[in-house]
DNA sequence: CCTTGCATGTCGGAATATCCGACACTATAT
DNA sequence: ATATAGTGTCGGATATTCCGACATGCAAGG
């Protein structure tokens, strides 16, 4: 088996999950393949094959079967969603800096990076 | 300019807007097409045609994005327009700030009111 | 056991999109 | 004007998706 099917096998496993995911999704809300093919307006086996990881999930499609499954994009991508929304007290602190200028702003964010390296902490 | 080259014109639209913030958060932190796409694997003349909306954008092309680019999924599909009324280069700083230690975010926020106070700028 | 119906999986060729090198364009700098 | 950097654009080769036809699996009924 060459790559007759998809390039790069690092996305492999990446793609099944996406797609489980969406299978899931969407038996959790009763829906047939051939519903949310045509809400898509995709071939029916697009999404079998979708759903098996056999094909690439466009950005675009991925917004509309979150909406249609009425999760969030974060979920299906696997996004850490505890990162994607910011913690009280960074949202409070983000409101705070918004009225700097965008100079303000850069200087400050050399201070975010110097306070982190001054901690060890962080992430790259 | 027919459809020659992306099928539905439904989407048009929404990969141009998809495109611009992709545009905006690489030029945001100084990055060429050729790194980005580089990073991505994928030709440097995929990301022009990415940030002109003249390409799709894999679901997964576009997490990747988004960690390189340090800002949500749902921030490049819109998803989270409503949710964070915050201008994009603020949102970022937020997280670029999230990893901290609480007492670092302290200090941080006294150096945003040091910089506001030296600017003269607004209120607090 | 043999059908029937339904949902999903698989195959192959046609239709469509991406890749990738070559070249063009626009600044900036010398 | 020349040189360089970053980006845009074109065309043919390559890769992926589409789409119909057929296969599989499963459940209910005769």
């Amino acid at each position: 088996m060459t790559n007759l099917a998809l390039r790069h096998e690092d996305d492999e496993e990446e793609r099944r999950r996406l797609g489980e995911r969406l299978r899931e999704a969407r038996k959790y809300l009763g829906l047939k393949q051939e519903e949310v093919a045509a809400y898509l307006k995709i071939p029916r086996t697009g999404l079998t094959d979708i759903e098996n990881g056999q094909r690439r999930v466009e950005a675009i499609e991925l917004t509309r079967l979150a909406r249609l499954y009425r999760q969030s994009v974060g979920y299906f991508t696997g996004e850490d969603q505890a990162s994607s929304s910011l913690p009280a007290d960074v949202a409070h602190l983000a409101r705070r800096v918004a009225d700097l200028s965008a100079q303000d702003r850069e200087e400050l964010g050399r201070f975010a990076d110097y306070l982190r390296a001054r901690s060890g902490g962080g992430q790259g």
